[in-house]
DNA sequence: CGCGGCTTTGATGTTCATCAAGTAAAGTGG
DNA sequence: CCACTTTACTTGATGAACATCAAAGCCGCG
């Protein structure tokens, strides 16, 4: 499943202006060309397939992450050396946005689960940025606050709940949030579930095989169906 | 132990301007004289007993929170309708930093644990600052990746840890983190101690009342004395 | 003085991690 | 392309960790 491979053979760099880039009302909405153009000059955009990596924890952190397409896990390993994965980010989020400023070193790896496109935007020039556009400067203060926000949120709603509640909300929140539908293939693997919400792996096969016997979720390898979306909820409590 | 009154019978506000406060430093710093006196004049300053309240969940937030002096909790009722303490905030702390950019209310409840003494800081009045103040703003995006940081990374290596290795976690913060004392008095009831690490007040008690026979720890009511740092640092892992 | 909340200890049952062992699937090298 | 290795998946059995229930003592407060 995992390639070793953290090499781009290929390097399929697309060029691309981020002046026309269908997501930069995202964050540089308000940024004159002049700014945008500086930018855009030096970033640089880069393909990666499922497993590749994209960071490694304890690299310098020289760029803005921005996931233009597909799907990443940012983990970490903790003190026990068991892997830890903070969270799952998609296209429209700027990975790491909370930290980035803080550390000067990842403080997690970040690995491709889909086919993933990334914009590397240089972060001096993002500082600089902040200091002299002061548009811009708050819209990176709303999307950090609204980045954190939502990780902690989910880590604070999990840490009390029993692992078939913690499993129907993983469930739920890959069919309705990142999905947007009740059938799709599961990103990850069972481990890595147990790996996002503090469980084992023979837990989340147990309990999604009990879920399969209610009739609640039908599964086929890594594709899932949502069957009873009413239940699941229930179960979350 | 807690008191019920909510309100500040007598306005103990001390008059002081922000420019001549010890710890400007912190945020203020790079701020030129007439922005600190346009922050400063819309500023509201208010002490706290233990047990009041300074602000509720639900709130409109319409101030970033300062905390001057003692030390606070911040709370939140999760959907079983449990009480879940997130973090404790002390001096130079800028209470919810993190999310008050996201968010119009406050998704948490701020509650004295000691004697405090807390500024109000006008909020539209920070983000006009952020838009014009190149240097200020980049000062509030790293102290909120900063203070995001924190809270992420405690959570992340609480989760994993057993009962014992927390309460161990807990007491080491508040001897090392809070007090800089290995005698101290705790802030908090036993109960709020679970609040604070997902666990039940039942097995925080007990699990002290092992650490005082096996002489890791010795307690009074609220007051403890930690005798074997190397110990508990041990159980940590 | 009595009420309510916090503390403490013991007993009990549930939840979950761990161990074990077997099957399936996917990548690796000859 | 097939044997081989590795990794993921699956199920069952067992014990440890933890929540829950119960009961009693403590303490501050009205």
């Amino acid at each position: 499943m995992k390639t070793k491979s953290s090499v781009n053979i290929v390097d399929q760099t697309l060029v691309q202006e981020c002046s026309s880039c269908m997501y930069k009302s995202l964050l540089f909405d308000t940024l004159d060309p002049d700014s945008l153009n500086t930018i855009s000059g030096l970033k640089k955009q880069t393909q990666y397939q499922k497993g590749e990596r994209i960071c490694v924890e304890g690299e310098r952190i020289e760029h803005l992450i921005y996931i233009h397409k597909g799907l990443v896990k940012l983990s970490r390993r903790n003190d026990d050396g068991q892997i830890q994965i903070l969270s799952i980010a998609r296209p429209l989020d700027y990975v790491g946005l909370i930290s980035v400023f803080s550390s000067q070193k990842y403080k997690y790896s970040i690995t491709a689960i889909e086919p993933t496109s990334v914009c590397f935007i240089d972060l001096e020039c993002i500082r600089e940025t902040i200091k002299t556009k002061g548009d811009f400067a708050m819209e990176i203060v709303e999307k950090m606050s609204q980045a954190s926000d939502e990780v902690l949120e989910a880590r604070y709603t999990l840490s009390k709940k029993s692992l078939k509640e913690k499993l129907a909300y993983i469930l739920l929140y890959f069919a309705e949030t990142i999905y947007k539908s009740y059938s799709f293939e599961l990103p990850i693997s069972r481990t890595e579930i147990a790996e996002l919400v503090d469980m084992r792996s023979e837990n989340v096969i147990r309990i999604m095989s009990s879920f399969k016997k209610e009739n609640i979720i039908k599964t086929k390898g890594q594709k899932v169906e949502i069957l009873d979306v009413e239940q699941l909820r229930l179960i979350i409590g």
